[in-house]
DNA sequence: ACAGTTTATATGAATATTCATGTAAATTCA
DNA sequence: TGAATTTACATGAATATTCATATAAACTGT
């Protein structure tokens, strides 16, 4: 049964929003069986072949708060998985970088995520994903250019 | 300054949900002003146009859990934008529909969101926005076919 | 019709997120 | 330089979300 086509069904920001939803979704089960939440995988795989991030800029990247970081760094310092320190030229920065556990942690889930990814886009081929990927990146740099 | 590209940046599921925040986040300012969280606008925009929804197919559309639609109509209906009623042939569904003052709140936002999606899209053409939206459903239907 | 199962929603406790604000460091400019 | 302002992060209270579970209605197979 086809429902009638409500307010939502094209309308981009929805489609892109269940779009992104759907595909994390998809991820989270293999995310969780790891012991990580979908937040702290973003956190990790942001980190990951950075020297460091701080606060802030974890925060932009994973698309919360401040405070929201400033305690999920915290317990993922405690797990051991991140750890902390003040920048040396601006002391009122944290600078979050991965641990030696939290590289192996998040290690062969850089590697699924790959994997995940092109299960997701083997449908559209390889040019298409590219073209949506530039899509994507187009609209994000056209919307973030203020700053 | 050019960041070095770290993992996230040609991630496909980071590219969705980066530019899903985005462009929401853009229009929540216009949502804030009238009013409503994002999730009530979700809730308000999907419900206009539909006799009734209940709970469960909410929750689907909205990315939210069947608790915090369940919580979410609650608070709405309080205030008025919602009604709740049994269904009559699932005595366990509850259907939700939008109330007189509910229609009214939201219209005028339906309006702006169309506005919105027009200023974003604009930038790429209507013949572009329309692949891309193609690429989204795509990928939202291939991925929903399961149920 | 009935016992067992599944489905839809509600609810309370646990958890996570956010808002408002505080503190301290850096920056600005007179 | 030093007072005023801005920036970065932390923290506590308020709020929202989710998990686990309860309840009640609908379905299933006999």
């Amino acid at each position: 049964m086809t429902h009638s086509a409500g307010f939502v069904d094209d309308y981009l920001a929805y489609l892109l929003a269940r779009a992104s939803h759907l595909i994390s979704s998809e991820f989270h089960a293999v995310v969780e069986a790891s012991g990580l939440s979908l937040m702290e995988w973003r956190v990790m795989a942001s980190l990951s072949g950075k020297e460091a991030l701080s606060v802030g800029e974890l925060a932009d990247i994973v698309l919360a708060k401040q405070p929201t970081v400033t305690k999920l760094v915290g317990r993922m310092a405690e797990a051991g998985w991140v750890k902390r320190v003040d920048a040396p030229h601006d002391k009122r920065q944290s600078l979050v970088s991965l641990t030696a556990t939290g590289q192996r942690k998040v290690k062969p889930l850089l590697v699924q995520a790959r994997g995940h990814e092109f299960e997701v886009t083997s449908a559209l081929g390889a040019d298409e994903t590219q073209r949506l990927k530039s899509f994507l990146k187009n609209m994000i740099q056209s919307h973030t250019a203020s700053a």
